[in-house]
DNA sequence: AATCTGAATTTTGAATTCATTATTAAGTAA
DNA sequence: TTACTTAATAATGAATTCAAAATTCAGATT
């Protein structure tokens, strides 16, 4: 067996992957607005792609749950509602759950290291009040167990689902409170971790989704509010 | 208001959702072996429509994780492994085990009386030793569970699982210790239901995979053997 | 004979073209 | 003016075409 052997292949993501993500990220981002029709031939032009892998991508994220196809009538960003995030939430936290569970299983020490150092990283960014650095690691934990949780499954389908709320995550605020609240949690979460209690962890993450789930909610109760009583300008 | 409104307008579902329906099906029944290479213009040939829709078709059931993509070389039918199984049976235990909590809360009257309905059917098959029957009805079961569950997101997850590995459990064939073990597991189901005990239903249905799961990881061994002692000729 | 090289063939990826359906606009009648 | 009809326009769905990559196979070389 020669060193060739370690040279991986080249690997080119065929257009339709690359456009895949990429309107992935536009959505969760925002530049494709929740409830507004995509515009596919505006969207070749801008992207330089012809209507063939555009319309290849828009099929798996329907798929995938990003977009609703209405036939003949095209796409449109579907926006989460309640309804949907109290589907949603239940669901992430049996899966969290469950990777709560395997990652005490099967947690190595570097990845445990790993993720003492993140939560260090997010309880500065907690004391400096900085809420996007304290968003980017928490999000880094939550990935980091999943990934000692070592199932690639649950962990494509977390994200799935993790993709559609994402963005009302970051958008609800939290009070002073709650967010005092989560960095409790998240130590509790770091305990359970250090003693391998898969139960126990598995509990604490399900509480600690459900609390996030009171937040979001709310924060979509008052977008809804609001949205009625004075209509945003299309 | 007219009665009108009551119609529904013609669906007439795009080709692409018939092809992937169509080649779901497929491949769960085998026509399309498992680890085979997915003989794309054969396929458009056969069922009489152009490439664009197949190939959607196809990024569709890759997404879903029934085909794994090659860039430059198309297809292949991805073949259940021992390693996949692993990971996806706990997955189904963590989701049966919800659904079963969501149906205890949810379930009305009508729908438990279909429900026992078709566990009587089951017993039936059972004891007139009907294998496809019995299954059939199985199945039936759990889909109504998920149905009382009232997710639909939990059920569509659910149901791209099963139909990964609804053709090895199928194909494994129990032994009538087995057998009877999982009818006794239903009595349970159906009396945990009864009470509208979530958390035991939820246990029970975890305990009833775990158990189907070792049936079909016995077999898919077994399977791995033949295959290795006396190959198969291609 | 076995292996390597390179052309011919096949297959895949993506753009273009064609047909059908929906949307808009204009015109007509009440 | 308002509602309805119909023509014009734009979009979507699907087939075809074109280009690039992989595979096959014949022939050359050792």
């Amino acid at each position: 067996m020669s060193a060739l052997d370690r040279v991986t292949s080249i690997k080119r993501p065929s257009l339709h992957e690359e456009l895949t993500d990429r309107l992935r990220t536009m959505i969760v981002e925002g530049v494709l607005a929740a409830g507004e029709k995509v515009p596919e031939r505006a969207l070749c032009e801008k992207l330089g792609v012809s209507r063939t892998p555009m319309r290849e991508a828009l099929k798996v994220l329907a798929a995938d749950g990003l977009l609703t196809l209405e036939p003949n009538r095209g796409a449109r960003v579907r926006a989460i509602t309640l309804d949907d995030l109290e589907e949603v939430f239940p669901l992430m936290g049996a899966l969290e759950a469950l990777a709560g569970e395997l990652a005490c299983a099967n947690i190595s020490d570097v990845q445990m290291s790993e993720l003492r150092k993140t939560h260090e990283l997010m309880l500065e960014c907690f004391h400096a009040s900085d809420m996007s650095g304290y968003f980017r690691h928490n999000q880094r934990i939550h990935e980091l167990i999943m990934q000692a949780a070592g199932n690639t499954t649950l962990n494509s389908m977390y994200q799935s689902l993790a993709v559609r709320v994402r963005r009302a995550r970051y958008l609800a605020n939290m009070s002073s409170e709650r967010w005092q609240q989560a960095v409790d949690e998240h130590e509790e979460i770091i305990t359970a971790l250090d003693a391998r209690d898969g139960q126990l962890l598995g509990a604490i993450l399900k509480r600690h989704l459900t609390n996030k789930f009171a937040t979001v909610r709310q924060w979509l109760l008052d977008q809804e509010n609001i949205g009625s009583s004075a209509k945003t300008p299309s």
